[in-house]
RNA sequence: GCGCCCGUAGCUCAGCGGAUAGAGCAAUUGACUACGGAUCAAUAGGCCGGGGGUUCAAAUCCCUCCGGGCGCACCA
């Protein structure tokens, strides 16, 4: 029996009710939705639905509370009924019915916490996008890390998802970079706007092994177009390597110089123009973005001729929705939250539904911290803080949780010296140990010969099990939370939750007899809830793209 | 001035309008001749930034004030 199941039979129940007493609204399940109640004393799961139609039926929340409670304990599974405090139901299920879970994880294993939320759905997800001119900085790395997680979990929505880098070769931003490899090579400093760093002495180098002897004699400037093509072509194999490292891949790196060559800019434009949200001033052309709820109208071609900078933004839109993305995905950095509401009306301007069909994600700034101290960043001094760094301090693993653990909408700071460490005091061990230990508890079960032969659910009546077999049966909707809500960081507690359930559970019940005792039906069952915990962290460790060894 | 995010235990952070607000770390005290002690048990630690409001019910929603971070270009 899972939480579903039972909604789905207290809907019956409530809805007869409700209906014999005169109500109208019709119900659903979403209406029915239970909760696991902090305390264990209120049972398996607990229901408000009284509390919430009393009012409109006429009636006092306990006497509804009741009338519910009666039919509910009649109701397959359910071992027992209680109303408490202002009207809440508590449902405890019979061992037998709680029990059946076990089994029902381990049979469907991987597919255990799938849901069809996103059933069919073309989903695109861009993030990362960092710039060519330098290391993937660390606000890039927090992207890297739950973008990617949140692919994971968009797919095990049934999303078909593609995830997507937006490689901007076309800006200002490449000819500073450009003329800083220059500065590099002929020994002067680092440009005013230019990038600093040890890595632009380093990519210089390699751009001078590739032409060797030959780059002295042509002039300067073929000298900085060579370092803008070759150079750029070396960040960017450097990027894709670090994140391939980390465990990200990329479906699709869109060049923006792409969207120039083939007109989609003038197409983007030329389209708002028959909309007739375009116009002339000041010698510029500009969006009338405010008709569509923007703070401020935005120029598309400027004075000099360029495109503005939304122009990009507006082809690569179009060209997302034209290769068949309905919902699109964009993660930025706090610093660009200003972005959104001209996002915003553009999609709405376009004809298209603004938060459905195009989202923004906004992600607080990440610190690294290390003895004590947050290290400051400045691109142009060179003392930025690598996905490299990361890594090369903490591993992929512990580096990827750190970052997915918590909401994207707080600053966090990442302490280099705790997760780093080895150790206990490191969260990502104790979920990883716990999903290790699942696996040594299964190879010491099976070596003293309890096999999988048997399983009564009955049997897991220890209070540790129903509060496991409780956590298990929440993991459904978990991902499917994290989903709606765009929470990775769900999953990353929830699997902490579990496997603190599940140590406790170990602490007290045994998979393998003592060694006097002979194996029976009790050590077999237990086999399967081990089982089906290790199934279940494996799965939420690879929403996470954390790695779930056996041994460690 | 306007906008976005945050303010919860000593620290880093969870918390879907529900019952006695949680986890990890740090602190104190216990538990290995028993499946891995990378674990478990117990203790201690909170005007949930302040003040109003909505609600049967507010850490959660609304208003306001205070504090912090980040933005408000014909830059990208």
């Amino acid at each position: 029996m899972n939480p579903a199941d039972l909604s789905a039979a207290l809907l019956t129940v409530v809805t007869a009710i409700s209906t014999a007493r005169g109500g109208t609204r019709e119900l659903t399940v979403d209406d029915l939705l239970l909760e696991r109640p902090r305390n264990r004393d209120h049972g398996d799961w607990a229901s408000n639905i009284a509390m919430k139609l009393a009012k409109s039926l006429g009636v006092s929340p306990r006497e509804l509370a009741d009338e519910i409670a009666v039919e509910a304990a009649q109701l397959a599974g359910v071992a027992s009924v209680d109303v408490a405090g202002p009207g809440f139901i508590n449902i405890t299920l019979d061992a037998a019915a709680a029990g059946a879970l076990a089994k029902t994880i381990v049979e469907q294993a991987d597919a255990y916490g799938r849901g069809d939320l996103y059933d069919g759905i073309a989903i695109n997800l861009e993030f990362v996008s960092a710039n060519p001119t330098g290391p993937i900085h660390i606000g890039g790395v927090r992207w890297a890390a739950v973008g990617d997680s949140l692919a994971r979990i968009f797919q095990s929505q049934g999303g078909i998802v593609t995830r997507e880098y937006y490689f901007n070769d076309h800006g200002a931003q490449i000819d500073r970079f450009a003329r800083s490899l220059l500065a590099s090579f002929l020994g002067e400093p680092a440009p005013e706007d230019g990038y600093g760093g040890a890595y632009i002495s380093d990519i210089a180098a390699r751009v001078l092994a590739t032409y060797p002897g030959t780059l002295e004699r042509i002039p300067r400037a073929e000298q900085q177009e060579l370092f803008r093509a070759v150079g750029v072509e070396l960040m960017f194999g450097d990027i894709k390597a670090a994140l391939h490292e980390f465990g990200v891949k990329f479906d699709v790196y869109f060049h923006e110089n792409e969207l120039h060559e083939s007109g989609a800019v003038e197409k983007a434009i030329q389209r708002l123009r028959d909309l007739g949200a375009i116009y002339e001033a000041d010698g510029a052309t500009w969006f009338r973005s405010t008709d569509y709820g923007d703070d401020k109208d935005r120029v598309v071609i400027k004075s000099d001729g360029e495109f503005g900078y939304i122009s990009g933004d507006l082809a690569y839109y179009l060209n997302k929705r034209e290769r068949g993305f309905e919902r699109n995905f964009i993660m930025l950095g706090a610093d660009h939250h200003g972005y959104v509401k001209r996002l915003m009306a553009m999609t709405k301007a376009f004809g298209d539904e603004p938060y459905v069909n195009l989202e923004l994600l906004i992600g607080q700034m990440v610190n690294l911290v290390r003895d004590g101290e947050p290290m400051r960043m400045s691109k142009r001094a060179g003392t930025v803080v690598t996905l490299e760094d990361l890594v090369e301090a903490v591993g992929v693993d512990a580096g990827r949780y750190a970052l997915v653990r918590s909401s994207i909408d707080s600053q966090v700071d990442i302490d280099l010296d705790l997760w780093g460490r080895k150790t206990n005091d490191n969260p990502v061990f104790y979920v990883q140990y716990a999903h290790a230990r699942t696996h040594s508890v299964a190879r010491n079960a099976e070596a003293s010969g309890v096999d999988r032969s048997v399983f009564e659910a009955s049997l897991l009546s220890d209070e540790t099990e129903s509060i496991l077999l409780g956590v298990l049966a929440e993991f459904p909707r978990v991902v499917r939370q994290a989903a709606e809500l765009r929470e990775p960081h769900r999953i990353a507690r929830y699997s902490e939750q579990l496997a603190g359930a599940y140590h406790r559970w170990y602490d007290a019940c045994r998979v393998t007899p003592l060694a006097d005792d002979a194996v029976d039906d009790v050590h077999r069952t237990r086999l399967w809830l081990n089982d089906a915990v290790g199934q279940v962290l494996r799965s939420s460790l690879g929403l996470l793209g954390v790695s779930a060894p056996e041994r460690m």
